[in-house]
DNA sequence: TCTGGGGTCCTGTAACGA
DNA sequence: TCTGTCGTTACAGGACCC
């Protein structure tokens, strides 16, 4: 769902010269929620949240359950505080990943420079179909069609000459639009919104701006780049400055490299049990190191994630001597990382493991110099590992645990280091 | 109101080797 | 041998995105 500020006094019509307007913006609205409502047709008009267990947040609700005042990433006491008559739905993220790749294929069926940008968004530059499919907006308006019809959910498409611009137009479009935005009112378009629509202006970066009396994108145009770089760091003021002079150089990018990849999770209750948050730990290595060697990829730097009953997060690294894929090690690191963190006697709200620095996992075997010994005991836990994986790619993935991180009254019936249920 | 989980990127600081 | 400096790397924290 998009957070970014629209104009109260939006302009919806821009012109419709389309020459330039290479780049499409096309984002699903209320995803989640959609797709629930496509599942489940009788929750259709009703104010539905989807969203997780006591503590979560909304993370996607029906335009019902928006007009009474329920938003992405609120928390879901608020949220029901704000409509207790909503329906509240568990996420079911199988099933809007199905959607989700049926609907980047529908994209990549229009042009194959598709840069999906999460689940339900994504960039698309259909600068070369323009002589096979027509005009921007008539590629627009077939892929809105063709999702509806074949996915009982609505989008909204943006069409504009960069990234940026198309990426508010189809905010702006929302629910169920399309708004085109000529290369030539790029920066009017621009300088009428407020400073917090921009890419990378949030809550702390808008409220720097305000304090210093710039509210929209023309007052952050008009102001001097070195001063806004004083303030608000090098990179950051002079990308910003740029922005709002419509300078925004980034093309649709189809190729994309994870920089890492990582597991966390929030307990129900706070933990003090420092062998309860051991034991997550080691699962959530699990799940990362499985997660690495589903793509082939090893990771240099571990690092773990620790948050306390009073919100104060700290993280920890560690870089590795040789890269891994194995939850062995990974787990290994993580948990001593963990147990060396002062959490000045609180209790643990959140553990999160992360691997980082990857690389993929042929070509980091040949650098690898560790002595013949090591190696051969690691391939030994990485071939007992893949295994795993191969069960719980048959079984789902409760099928197998390690035995280290089973509680004790499960593993009385288990003998070695693993155990399956 | 009480704050998820998946990420990326930037910045400041400390450590280190030349 | 000691000290200062400079560039690089590692680490920690935080802002931001969906």
């Amino acid at each position: 769902m998009s957070r970014g500020p629209r104009a109260a006094s939006a302009r919806r019509d821009w012109g419709e010269e389309e020459d330039g307007c290479g780049v499409l913006h096309v984002d699903m609205d209320a995803f989640f929620a959609s797709v629930e409502l496509a599942r489940r047709p009788e929750l259709r008009g009703l104010p539905v949240i989807v969203g997780g267990r006591s503590r979560g947040v909304v993370l996607s609700a029906t335009y019902e359950a928006r007009a009474f005042g329920v938003r992405s990433a609120m928390p879901m006491g608020r949220a029901l505080g704000l409509c207790p008559q909503a329906v509240v739905v568990a996420p079911e993220h199988t099933a809007y990943r199905d959607v989700s790749r049926a609907v980047m294929q529908a994209f990549r069926d229009v042009t194959p420079i598709v840069e999906p940008v999460s689940v339900d968004e994504a960039f698309l530059d259909v600068s070369g179909a323009r002589r096979r499919l027509g005009p921007p907006t008539r590629i627009g308006a077939a892929l809105r069609e063709r999702i509806q019809a074949e996915h009982g959910i609505t989008c909204s498409v943006g069409v504009a000459s960069t990234k940026l611009v198309a990426k508010l137009a189809s905010t702006h479009a929302k629910p169920d639009g399309m708004m085109l935005v000529p290369a030539a009112a790029s920066v009017d378009f621009l300088r009428s919104l407020p400073v917090g629509a921009l890419w990378g202006v949030g809550e702390r970066t808008e409220e720097s701006l305000a304090r210093r009396g710039i509210r929209t994108v023309a007052e952050l145009g008009d102001a001097d780049v070195a001063w806004l770089r004083s303030f608000l760091g090098p990179s950051l003021g002079g990308h910003l400055h740029d922005l709002a002079w419509g300078r925004d150089h980034r093309s649709v990018t189809p190729l994309h490299e994870d920089k890492s990849i990582g597991n966390e999770t929030t307990f129900p209750q706070d933990v003090r049990d420092r062998e309860v948050v051991a034991r997550t730990v080691l699962e959530l290595a699990d799940r990362c190191a499985a997660r690495l060697r589903a793509q082939s990829l090893v990771a240099r730097v571990v690092t773990v994630k620790v948050r306390t009953s009073d919100f104060r997060t700290v993280t920890r690294a560690r870089t590795l001597v040789s890269p891994t894929d194995t939850g062995q090690e990974i787990g290994t690191v993580a948990r001593e990382l963990v147990a060396a963190t002062d959490l000045r006697g609180l209790a643990v709200r959140l553990v999160g493991v992360r691997a980082e620095q990857l690389e993929e996992r042929r070509r980091a075997a040949v650098q690898l110099t560790l002595d013949d010994a090591t190696t051969e005991a690691t391939q030994v836990v990485r071939a007992a590992e893949e295994a795993l994986d191969a069960v719980r790619a048959r079984f789902g993935a409760a099928a197998v645990r390690r035995g280290s991180a089973v509680t004790r009254s499960t593993t009385t019936r288990t003998t070695g280091e693993l155990s399956s249920e």
